[in-house]
DNA sequence: AGTACGATTGAATCTGACA
DNA sequence: CTGTCAGATTCAATCGTAC
């Protein structure tokens, strides 16, 4: 993507900025951020104290920033920063916003309503859920966050081939199992106690920024609390900016973000998704004389056969296209992907045309 | 609960009522119900065919019963529907309503709208979802329930005990594995091809019945389609009201129920579902920062090297693959387990990254 | 009878570059 | 804007058939 990076001269790049999170992103130039990362306040409608079957206290949110009057202001404040995010991000870019039954409701309906794309769902199952004292409900163990595309056409950014590495080699499903931030990870103040309420954990992170942006990208992310969507853009080499209302936070965010060191440029490379492969046409490596014209070409059963021609299209009897026209014709299929169809001969072993665009790519890749 | 049952004789009791649901449940006396599933359309705007990799033909939902103008119509149908329900509904009663991101965040704002109070949100994660065919998005592992009482002073019922048992013994979580509908429980026409498009699994009405009714409760299901809801009903001994337009599906209810013999009355909270099986994949490992990107690896004999990336590949020069494929492309062995061939340093000591995982597991035994 | 392998299938908002 | 075409893309289960 980066399509967002002409206009990121404007933008104050890797910064906290302090301020309402509405106001300042008005002073942000349209289109000009790759990717939003929100976790907005919660709207948690906690009536009265909560005690442990110990009868020690639950240190819920209730600080006033999570404090709304009813869910006519929860829904206007919600549209008003999610239509100024829109604005700043760029065309094909996607945004990410996590929630809870309280709130994520109202977050899915007015993205919807303002045009937003949505992609997917995704839970966050926490390995280490607060238990349900009352034993009232079931142990509320997940988050959700939101994954949407600016608009039904953008042409957004998914780096699906990282995803599956990640995830052993297998497609990165819609559930994501990952622990709480506890321990070191968690900020804490003079006296020990955490210094936010809801820090999310690096790993969560991590994982949306490897899955949806790219090196060099800009991430916003307008309520940025204790700047773990900062640090983790910092490790792995995207810009971000931040905006947080309090200088508490905003002075811890970017003294953690000091604190964090880039990964080295060569090791924050993900496994490439084939389509940003450089292209290789068939008929260049008949060319190249990496095939030579008049070799028999076979499927993987050795049930259809074709010849290469000079020019890179392949020919069976009066037939004549392209690796992917003619395997298509010949199996009466819709499509057909050439370089995995086809086969040639090779040391008595049969092997799929696609080794050999591999061993080109790699030869042109060392130069 | 049981508190609807003496509004219950004017109620037409464990039959699928042929009809729309709105016009049908305006027959129904209010406050008569102790509970309301419910799986409407979930308006999935679906813009071509699909084919699968070996280009067979996914049979997407295509029914005019899902088709909607848009987001506006569709919403007014859930108001309408869902104020017909909430009127049914006992005031201490609890609705269920199962839906996709494409649906649940209409349903779950209207739902919150009309004074329904939202208990939790349950994800079921399907243990064999359908891939996602183009690499384009996340894996739709999942589906969401949001479970709501009439209003926020509702007394409802959650057989907390039930429940924890239903676990070994340890509080149900929000989350729940279960497989889909598939084999001998899928209805079928005479072609053998699928009754209904969107059958759900006996598993998942089982565990929501437990959950929230009692013996001899009444449930009331606004879209029965093959009457899993009534099945599962006659099986714990609680009683149905199934409200279905299409004939079809109303007589397949009936025959299916007819078929279902009611548990022994002391059986009924027997049932156990197995447990998943713990799987840890080296990326988790990496974005937890077990291990970090960067880390250089060497086997046993410090023979060959490799470096972590982010995503939990292994690079060796231009070679890059999981720790499994890159340790038996390095040896030229047709297959290797990274997790025993691949070591790491550790205060001067060479370890297999398997004491990693075993170490993880034991910090979060996967439920 | 038991095992091996192939075919089938599931609530899916499922491509993108270039002329 | 439209049209064309290269070419990227699947996991877990169940069921039927062959051996």
């Amino acid at each position: 993507m980066s399509g967002a990076k002409s206009a990121s001269m404007e933008l104050p790049l890797d910064q906290i900025l302090r301020g309402e999170c509405v106001e300042t992103m008005r002073s942000l130039p349209s289109g000009s951020v790759d990717c939003v990362f929100a976790d907005p306040p919660y709207n948690l409608q906690l009536r009265g104290e909560l005690r442990r079957p110990d009868d020690t206290l639950v240190d819920g949110v209730d600080d006033d920033w999570d404090k709304f009057s009813d869910l006519e202001e929860y829904d206007r404040f919600t549209r008003a920063w999610l239509s100024e995010a829109r604005r700043v991000l760029h065309k094909d870019g996607t945004i990410w916003v996590i929630g809870s039954y309280h709130n994520i409701y109202r977050i899915g309906a007015i993205l919807q309503d303002l045009g937003f794309w949505i992609l997917n769902d995704i839970v966050w199952r926490k390995s280490n859920p607060m238990p349900n004292f009352r034993g009232r409900r079931f142990t509320n163990a997940h988050e959700t966050l939101i994954w949407a595309a600016r608009g039904q056409d953008s042409r957004y950014r998914f780096n699906y081939q990282a995803m599956k590495a990640l995830n052993d080699d297998v497609q990165m499903r819609s559930d994501w199992y990952l622990p709480l931030c506890t321990g070191n990870e968690r900020l804490r103040n003079e006296h020990g106690l955490k210094l936010h309420p809801t820090q999310k954990p690096e790993s969560l992170l991590h994982r949306v920024l490897l899955a949806s942006t790219t090196v060099n990208d800009v991430i916003l992310d307008p309520f940025s609390g204790t700047g773990t969507t900062a640090a983790m853009a910092r490790r792995l080499r995207r810009h971000f900016v931040g905006i947080e209302r309090h200088p508490d936070y905003v002075e811890a965010a970017m003294a953690r973000v000091a604190a964090e060191t880039p990964l080295e440029a060569d090791t924050v490379q993900t496994t490439q998704d084939k389509r940003e492969a450089p292209r290789i046409p068939f008929g260049s490596l008949v060319e190249q004389g990496v095939i030579t014209a008049g070799t028999v070409l076979c499927d993987k059963k050795r049930r259809v056969h074709a010849t290469v021609s000079p020019d890179g299209t392949l020919v069976n009897g009066a037939k004549r296209g392209s690796i992917h026209k003619l395997g298509a014709q010949l199996t009466n299929a819709p499509s057909c992907n050439g370089w995995t169809f086809w086969y040639f001969e090779r040391a008595g072993e049969l092997l799929p045309l696609d080794v050999l665009r591999q061993e080109t790519l790699q030869k042109t890749a060392q130069v």
